[in-house]
RNA sequence: GGAUCUUUGGCAGAGUUGGUCGAAUGCACCGGUCUUGAAAACCGGCGAGGGUUAUACCUCCCAGAGUUCGAAUCUCUGAGGGUCCA
């Protein structure tokens, strides 16, 4: 959530941050009234709520002292009239406030470059080179279909379309990818966790995927209960409501979950093979910082996912996210995009978004800042989506038989 | 699934005939005295959010609803935990 007592402090900045993001300026307007109506209607509130407790305390005394109490009954009811309207114009208040403050997006870092979409992504530098093929390189599903690896046929009869299955060698390296990627991270200084793939509805909000993007999400039917479209979600609420000690700094975290999405609005993309499967599997990062701490931890995170792709032998380019492509709750992020032989381009593999306090302030996680308390800096990235990393082998590795070479580092996970 | 108990500040733990209770006490923690230094001892401070220049003041004793002039304390519902039964 945007601060809003920066909002009510300095309104220019704020508008002019969220301009960037190409949120509505009319909307950032009634966002500052609201906060200006409620914070009146607080105090309405309060001064009725302060006269109710003397006169109850006064009530208190006579009591005790045998007096009468009847003409102050009638005073005191008559105030719980207007304190019982005071709490609801406040809750309406507030209600309106939220509805609006929860949908409104990070502001982008001055360093986020300006642009429309993906188009207008800035390249920072390619990690290696892609190899030459003397033969046309194949796509993975046609790589994974001929090797017995992937079956997409079985994964749309067991659930639906965007469903696969992994069969031997397939479900071997998915696993050899998951654990490869853990033991890289926790060498450096990861910690492992393990956390649940159902979470409620607070902790949605807490990384800020509800309110605004509920349609993305697979819920439990008659249960406040959503599967986690990322492990983000849980890993980062971990500490929500929190208030860390401030040698607790920086929380690093590595988490492997299933993650599941909906792609509601990927109608006809990527509607071959397992680029975009409504559950994938995924190696995450989340780091929690001071402040000032949190430029440091993003570079430091971008560089562990780079060079796993580099352990890994696959070429990619790291780009940063123009305004227009940047997520919701994300102030900066970077992707790096692995180099696709099949389709000959660079596609995502993985996303290192620095959050700032956007997420804190939802989530409420802060630390012990000397004496008084500060919202801590939160960051995520995917140390690579699994079921990618694992086209990106396939396609990269492939041979013109169609046989699939295994990278060095992952022979050991494979009983190789 | 049934019965019963329980849920308080970082932790432990008082508070259940409703009224100076945001909450005793102990530990932990911070500051000070003492000491060459530390420990011990003693003195002081010490939950969170909002609000204020600072005070006042408001809110929070698992969550929600209710009774009452007034609830941590009473009632109901829900969630978590313990024990017993199935």
């Amino acid at each position: 959530m945007i601060d809003l007592k920066l909002l009510q402090k300095d309104f220019d900045t704020v508008n002019t941050k969220l301009m960037r993001k190409g949120v509505d300026a009319a909307l950032i307007e009634n966002l500052k009234n609201k906060n200006e109506e409620l914070k009146s209607a607080k105090a309405a509130y309060e001064t009725l709520q302060a006269d109710q407790n003397a006169m109850s305390k006064e009530f208190g005394q006579l009591m005790r002292e045998k007096k009468d109490v009847t003409e102050l009954k009638a005073k005191v009811d008559a105030n719980k009239l207007k304190v019982a309207d005071a709490i609801e114009v406040q809750r309406i208040k507030q209600e309106e406030l939220e509805n609006i403050a929860m949908s409104i997006p990070n502001f982008p870092d001055d360093s986020v470059p300006d642009g429309a979409d993906e188009n207008d992504n800035i390249e920072i530098k390619k990690v290696l080179t892609p190899r030459e093929f003397n033969f046309t390189p194949k796509e993975h599903w046609e790589l994974a279909e001929q090797n017995g690896w992937i079956d997409f046929e079985r994964g749309v009869k067991l659930a639906t379309s965007r469903f696969s299955v992994c069969f031997g060698m397939g479900a071997k390296l998915e696993r050899a990818l998951i654990n490869f990627m853990l033991n890289f991270n926790s060498k450096r200084g990861f910690d492992e966790v393990s956390v649940p793939a159902l979470v409620n509805r607070a902790a949605l909000e807490g990384t800020g995927q509800l309110p605004k993007f509920e349609d993305d999400l697979y819920k439990i039917d008659g249960q406040e209960l959503f599967l986690i479209p990322t492990a983000e979600v849980p890993v980062t609420n971990l500490y929500q409501d929190e208030i860390l000690n401030e040698d607790q700094l920086p929380i690093k975290m590595t988490a492997y979950t299933s993650c599941f999405r909906k792609e509601a609005g990927a109608a006809g993309r990527d509607t071959r093979g397992m680029i975009r499967q409504h559950q994938f599997h995924k190696v995450e990062l989340v780091a929690m910082t001071k402040p000032e701490q949190s430029d440091a931890m993003f570079e430091e995170m971008v560089a562990c996912a780079s060079d796993l792709l580099t352990a890994l032998e696959l070429p990619h380019r790291l780009v940063t996210l123009c305004t227009g492509d940047l997520g919701f709750g994300a102030a900066k992020t970077v992707d790096l995009e692995v180099w696709l032989p099949g389709q000959a381009t660079y596609r995502e593999i993985s996303s290192v978004s620095n959050t700032r306090d956007f997420q804190a302030r939802r989530a409420k996680i802060r630390f012990k800042d000397g004496k008084q308390n500060t919202l801590v800096h939160t960051l995520n990235g995917s140390s690579l989506a699994v079921g990618r990393t694992m086209v990106a082998i396939m396609e990269n590795f492939q041979n013109e038989d169609g046989s699939i070479d295994i990278p060095k580092v992952l022979k050991p996970y494979m009983g190789m």
